[in-house]
This record gives C-alpha cells, structure tokens and sequence, in this order.
DNA sequence: GCAAGGTC
C-alpha cells in the first residue's frame, strides 16, 4: 500500500492495523507492516509512501540546448520523465518493497494529481511484484483521513482512474512547452538588448504571468485614475453633549450647487427631527475551519508575513509536531472529527486553558458550514504548546493564530445590538448608528475581530434636536491602492491560478523574477520590468496574460479527465493553438520592443567604452547592468563576461590569438582572486578546456587561466607553474597582478599560496624544474631582503615546490574545499604537452610537499 | 537559465 507523503503512511497504517500491531521500518521512506485480512483472507500488509510526484517531465537532451533549439521547435518536441528527486530514491525503493507483494493498494491523495502519482507508482511496482491470478492493483477513495473513512475506503477498494491521471499528463506537457518556449523567447530577445535591464531571465508561465497581470492592471488603475469633487451635506448637532455622527441618506453628490441647495434647506430647518429609532440584533458568524489560503491571507494582511515565508514556518510547525497538515483546501471539518480531544489537550495552555475549559463545559458544538474537499481536515493546533516550546517568533505568532482560530471556530457567535436613528431636516433624512456588544463569543479569543461600543446617546422618536451649523463637506474620490499580496492571493483563488501548495510559489517568483517587489504594508508593486511586460502582452495578445486562458485550458483537461475527450487530441489541439500564438507573438514582439525602448536604455547608448575590439579596433563598451557584459556597436557584438566581480583593463595587452584587448575580472572579498581573460576566448573556448563559472546558470567561458593553448603567452600553459595539490585537476597560476602580495592560484579550487611579501616581482620561467618538472619562477628579491641575502642574489630562478627556502616562507591558504588527501602520487596527463611538465616523477607525488606547508 | 505540480 502506498501514500503520497510519509506522514499519511504512517496515520493510514495506523488506522488499519491492529493495536500494537504494527512494525515499522524507517529508513529514507519508512514502510510499517501489520498482519489482517484481505479480500477475506488473512494478509500481511505493508504500508510505505512515495514524496509526492515520482516522475518530472523534460524534454529530451537534443532540445536542452538554448543555443541549438528554435523555442518554437519546443511545441513539437519529444519529452520524457524521470525521478523528480533522484537522491530520494523513490523509484528503486518502490521496486524493492513490491518485490513478493501479489497486490498493490494505492492510497493516494483523492485528486487529480493523486491519480496520476498511482500511475507513477504503478510503473515501479507491478512488474516487480508477484504475479497471481485476478486482479491486483486497487485504488482506495477516502473523503478524510480519519479511521473509520479509511477503514471505508479499505472495504470498497476500486480502481485507479486513468483518465484523470491522463489530464495530469497533459497538463505537464502543454505548461512545460508553452512556459520554456515563451520563457526562452523572451529572454533571449530581451537580455542584451537594453543596458539597464536587470533581468538574468524574463520568464513566463500560465500561473506566473496572469499573477503578474493581476497587480499591474491595478497599478494601471491607479494611474488612469481621475480624481471626481463630490460634495455633501454634513448637519452638526449633540444630544447631551456628545456630538452625533451623522450620515445623509444621499451620500454623496457630484454637483456643488445642487449640493449647497440641499445645504440652505437643512440649514433652514434649524432643527433635525428624529423620524424612528430602530435596534437589531447583529451576528458576526464564528469562523470557519482555517485552510491553506486563509492562513496565508492572514499571515500577510495581519502578520506581515508573507506567502512564501509563512508556508516555511508552518511546515517546520507541522513536522514538529505543533500543527496539522498545513496544506489544505477545506474550511469544512469533516464528520466525526475529534473536537472534544483536541479541545481537551487543550485545557491547561497557560494563554487559552481557562477559554478551553468553558467551552468543554458549555458542551462542544461542532461547526456547521465551510467546505469540505476531502483531502486534508483544516488547519488545527496537534498538541498544546507553550511559545517557549515552539520556539518563539513567528513560529509562535502562526501557531497562536491557528490555535485560536480553532477555538475561535468552535465557540458561539458574537452578537451586538446596533441602532439606527434616522433624523430629518428641511425633507432630508440623516442617519447615525451605535452598536452596544451583548456576547462577545468567538471574539474572546480572537480579540482583532471584536467589535467595539459606539453607544448613541438616548433618542426618543418626535423628538428635536437643534443644529448648530451644516457644512459643506468636499471631497474627491480617491484612486485604488496597489493590491495587498492577501488580495492577490484572493483574485489568484477566484480564478484558480495555482493550487494551495502553489500560489505562495507562483507570488515568490514574480517577485524574485523582479516583475513585482513588496512594499511597505505588504503591497504588490509592480516594477518597470512587469509594467513593460504585461504592458506589451496587452498590446500584441490580451490572451496571453489573461487568467481566463488557465480556465480555458484546464476545461480542456477536464474533458480528459471526465473521458469526454482523448488527451492526445487536446493535447494536440491546445499546443496548435499557443503555437499560433507563439508565432504571433514573435511576429509581433517589435510591439512590446517599443515599451522597452521607452523604459529601458538601448544597448548601443549605454556602457562606456572600455576594451578594444579585436575585429573593428574600436572601443567595446562595458556594460554594467547585470548580468556585466561589453558590447561592440560597431560589430553590433555582445561579448559575456564573468559575473561577480569588476572588470578593468590588463596594461593594454592584447591576446595573441584575435587581437582582443585582455581585461581583468577581479571578485569580491578577502583572497579574492584576480585573472586576465580575453573577451573572445572567453566566450569562444577552445575545445576541451575546462571553464569558468560554468553551471548556475552560465554556461562559463574560458579565462587565460584556462586557455590550453599552446601558442599564447597567458595561457595556463606558460603561466602555470604546478598542479594543484587541493584538488586534483587545476593548476596553480601566477597571478600577474598581484603585487606587493605575489600569489598562485588554482584554476579550478580556491586553493592559493601567497609568495613571500619581500619579493619586487616574479614571472614564470620558461624553464623547468629538474626535479619535479614544475615551471621555474623568476624570482626578483628587494634590495636587501632576508630572502635577496638568502639567496645569494636579487635574482633568482627557484623552484616552489622543490627549493624549500622558498616553501618555507611561502604561505598556503585554502577554501571551503580543503580536505587533507590521503594517497595520492596518481598520475595526472592533463596538461598534454611534451615534457609533461608539472607532473610527477614516478610515485613520488610532488603535492606531497605542498600539504607540508 | 526554462513551467507547474507534488512534497520536505
């Protein structure tokens, strides 16, 4: 039997073995096993888990490449799934634990991606698992997890539905090929084109992009917003000296001198006669159960917190043991929920202990109302604690909302009395209200919701009350304020962008993508780059940011899903129609092109000039909006550099191989290292040569460092002096520019040595080391040195590995990756030039001289 | 470097 997660493994296993029963094994997916009876006859169960999805979908290798596949190739390319998280080891675990089972039970989550996570696991199951006759895979349908729904599911076990999980699969496809092939699109188009955009990806997505959308329609709103005058009538009078607030039953008008009309008949009057006195009693319902959206509505609108961070705090929350499953869509509890035993764990919390025993004592009455989906119960505290025990912080402040928001959910209504007293004047009627709380209910212990006394003074019906003055109130309307993020959320759940587990992710990478940032009172503000964007879909395809096409398509799944529909058909047809508009969309990107044009500068305007070009001989600009770049205006070229870091002029060289002007990239921080690169090179490394910064993101480039060539005087060839004794595949390289404090740096890991501080300057020998076949140094001492005295002269040539007066006073630093290596003396071919050079002689492993420093 | 959906 397998669940979705670990944790419902466990409380499902519970529920169907026998007491003290069960054994369970732990290991990365633990797997409880119990003896029972099954189908009638006696069965040993085993219950494990997977982590959610098993399988991710990509595409194939062949269109991994952004350089060598056409985004628009992607709607028509091949894709495959693998192991979504390959370290979990779910597949082989699945495997090994089918292996003599005659029957799998599938106790996944009751919704549509559940039913395709039991195809995933029947992939990895059956053919391990015994064969007998009849059938043999089962799918469990619970409404909740609670025993006696469990036991239900267990004893009308059906079968898993295909063609909902067929909609998954197609949902997959059609979000992976429309996202990376816009995503890819856009950002190629975009980034190198203008100097100050700051945007590593400009990406889209069906969920991201409809929620960008939502807040830069707003901000639109604002600024096409016309302020209106109104105008209205405002009498003043008090009743036993408290002065009354008094509302005109018109509101408000948009006319002035219709206004001050109505202003001279009131004034006229002189007195205002009150026309009734009503009194209502007013209910404010209890809440209902918490749910993920609601908690994170909460966490921003009251908190402070947002989305993405308080979904982390409520996961640490829920694997300590502090709360229930924090990923919910249901505000319903479900039937036979354990209110009184929550309720009582309760009972002596030094904060609610006292509330809990009243209510215990009025005798629980269990919500009514909300919704219940099924899939997880709300939100509720799963044992007392103490802010001390939760840690404090806002652990505390999410667990004490949950917390009170379950006793809150379970206490009566607060009820007030308000009173309405309407007062006429000259043929026009005012109103004033009070309100006076009779019960305060579930607002004792949620006291933010409480209502405050706002008594009238006593009026009595017929009776006048004299005007002292009637003013003339202007005002003018006012223009929306930016969206809260809790109102995003909201709009987001109105129009099914994302799930409960999704929409804090979907709000996270607007806002890391830098399309929106937070502001002050946790207000989604759009930046330039999300106005430009959403600016442009607007003007070349509404469609394309509006939250209507994410229901569209999903209609079409639930075609699949209902087996009204044949996925590869929808599939087909849907992927047709974003190609279109795809197509389109590139036809027309010259549209958006002039939206950025008017907020961001072009390339061949900004930069300044820095580092000739080896083709034109004309300065390339440096561009220094991330990601750092130059730029030749002449060869319309842009040129990637090193991130990171500053890029100077090398002392005017050039490379030897394209005429490019050398520069140097210098990192941050303390032993930060410096190395020239050729600008070319870098981005046209020569075949086989390892590269710089490669991965996160970068695809690297070759620095001089690097460069294996033969030919070029910076190349690590004539600049290296030995391999690295910390990792195993760079060399050590002078640092050219590294005067007063000479170094050399390993290529590849943060392994340095500083050379002695009374060195002039220093240069590799071409000559090598008889010994250890390491490059030479060319040693120039100070006048006068120890080292000059040393040495019998200011110049010296020396090996750094084998002349030990050198070694000595040489100091080794290393990084993060520092392990002392044990063994050794392999034998490393990589610099692949006669002579070998660098390379030791026989066993005798010349780094081991270097761990003695 | 890309999407969105699970889960941790």
């Amino acid at each position: 039997m397998v669940a979705e997660k670990p944790s419902l493994a466990l409380s499902i296993a519970s529920f169907l073995a026998d007491r003290n029963q069960m054994h369970s094994r732990r290991g990365q997916l633990d797997v409880h096993e119990f003896e029972g009876r099954f189908q009638g006859r006696p069965a040993h169960f085993k219950m494990t888990s997977v982590i959610g999805h098993v399988l991710s979908i990509d595409f194939l290798p062949q269109f991994q490449n952004w350089e060598t596949t056409h985004p628009a190739s992607l709607f028509d390319a091949g894709t495959k799934k693998s192991e979504a998280n390959p370290k979990a080891h779910v597949c082989r675990h699945l495997q090994s634990e089918a292996k003599g089972c005659t029957h799998l039970v599938l106790w996944l989550d009751c919704d549509r991606e559940g039913e395709n996570i039991c195809f995933e696991v029947m992939e990895h199951t059956l053919a391990w698992m015994q064969r007998v006759p009849g059938q043999q895979v089962f799918r469990a349908r619970f409404s909740s997890i609670t025993a006696p729904d469990i036991r239900a599911a267990m004893d009308k076990l059906v079968q898993p539905n295909e063609n909902e999980a067929l909609a998954v699969d197609a949902r997959q496809e059609l979000d992976l090929k429309v996202g990376v092939a816009f995503t890819r699109f856009q950002t190629r188009f975009f980034q190198g084109r203008y100097g100050n955009l700051d945007a590593r990806l400009v990406s889209y997505g069906p969920c991201q992009t409809p929620t960008l959308a939502f807040c830069v329609e707003r901000s639109q709103s604002i600024a096409a917003f016309q302020p209106q005058p109104f105008w209205s009538v405002r009498p003043h009078a008090s009743k036993q000296g408290q002065a009354l607030d008094l509302q005109w039953d018109k509101g408000r008008l948009f006319d002035q001198e219709v206004t001050q009309l109505y202003q001279h008949l009131v004034a006229q009057a002189g007195q205002l006669r009150v026309a009734s006195v009503t009194e209502h009693e007013s209910r404010k319902h209890r809440p209902h159960g918490l749910n993920t959206v609601e908690l994170l509505k909460v966490a921003s609108a009251s908190m402070g917190l947002g989305p993405h961070y308080a979904m982390q705090i409520a996961e640490r929350l829920y694997t300590s043991g502090f709360i229930s499953y924090p990923r919910t869509e249901s505000s319903g509890y479900p039937p036979g929920f354990d209110f009184s035993g929550t309720l009582a764990s309760h009972r002596s919390h030094p904060i609610w202990g006292q509330y809990v025993l009243a209510l215990l004592q009025g005798g629980v009455q269990p919500p009514k109302g909300g919704k219940d989906v099924g899939d997880h119960p709300p939100i509720t505290p799963a044992c007392s604690a103490t802010e001390a025990e939760v840690g404090g912080g806002d652990a505390w402040r999410i667990y004490d909302y949950v917390a009170r928001h379950f006793l809150g959910s379970l206490s009566a209504d607060a009820v007030s009395k308000k009173t309405k007293v309407v007062l006429s004047a000259g043929g026009e009627s005012f109103h004033a209200e009070g309100v006076t709380p009779l019960r305060s209910g579930f607002t004792a212990i949620m006291p933010w919701k409480a209502t405050e006394a706002a008594a009238l003074p006593p009026m009595t019906e017929g009776e006048a009350l004299p005007i002292t003055s009637v003013e003339l109130h202007q005002g003018k309307t006012s223009p929306p304020d930016y969206l809260s993020e809790s109102d995003l959320i909201a709009l987001m759940e109105k129009h099914g962008i994302g799930t409960d587990a999704s929409i804090a992710v979907h709000i996270n990478n607007i806002c890391e993508r830098n399309y929106v940032s937070i502001q002050a009172g946790r207000k989604v503000v759009p930046t330039e780059l999300g106005n430009t964007l959403v600016r442009g879909y607007q003007k070349i395809d509404p469609e394309l940011c509006s939250p209507q096409v994410r229901g569209h398509v999903e209609a079409q799944l639930s075609l699949i899903a209902a087996g009204k529909a044949e996925k590869g058909s929808v599939v087909m047809h849907t992927l047709a129609q974003f190609a279109h508009k795809f197509r389109f969309f590139v036809a027309h990107i010259a549209r958006m092109d002039s939206l950025f044009e008017a907020s961001f500068s072009p390339l061949s305007s900004s930069g300044k000039p820095l580092s000739k070009c080896g083709k034109c001989a004309r300065y390339m600009k440096l561009i220094s909006a991330r990601p750092t770049r130059l730029y030749c205006p002449s060869c319309e070229e842009v040129l990637a550099l090193p991130q990171g870091g500053t890029i100077k002029l090398y002392k005017g060289l050039s490379c030897p191989l394209d005429s490019y002007e050398l520069v140097l990239f210098s990192q941050a921080g303390p032993d930060a290292r410096t190395f020239p690169l050729c600008p070319f090179c870098f981005n046209h490394p020569l075949e086989g040569a390892h590269l710089w910064g490669a991965g996160a993101g970068s695809k690297g480039g070759m620095p001089c460092t690097m460069c294996p060539h033969l030919g070029c005087k910076h190349s690590f060839l004539r600049q290296g002096v030995t391999p690295c004794p910390e990792c195993d595949a760079g060399t050590l390289v002078l640092d050219p520019v590294s005067a007063p404090k000479w170094r050399l740096d390993c290529n590849r890991c943060n392994f340095l040595i500083y050379l002695p501080l009374d060195l002039h300057s220093v240069r590799v020998s071409r000559r090598t080391c008889e010994e250890c076949d390491s490059n030479l140094l060319k040693l120039s001492w100070k006048k006068g040195s120890a080292s000059a005295i040393r040495a019998g002269s200011e110049d010296q040539e020396a090996c750094a590995v084998c002349d030990e007066d050198l070694r000595k006073s040489c100091d080794v630093k290393h990084g993060r990756s520092y392990a002392v290596r044990r063994g050794g003396g392999r034998s490393r071919g990589r610099r692949g030039r006669r002579g070998g050079r660098g390379r030791g002689r026989g066993r005798e492993d010349p780094l081991m001289s270097f761990r003695d420093f």
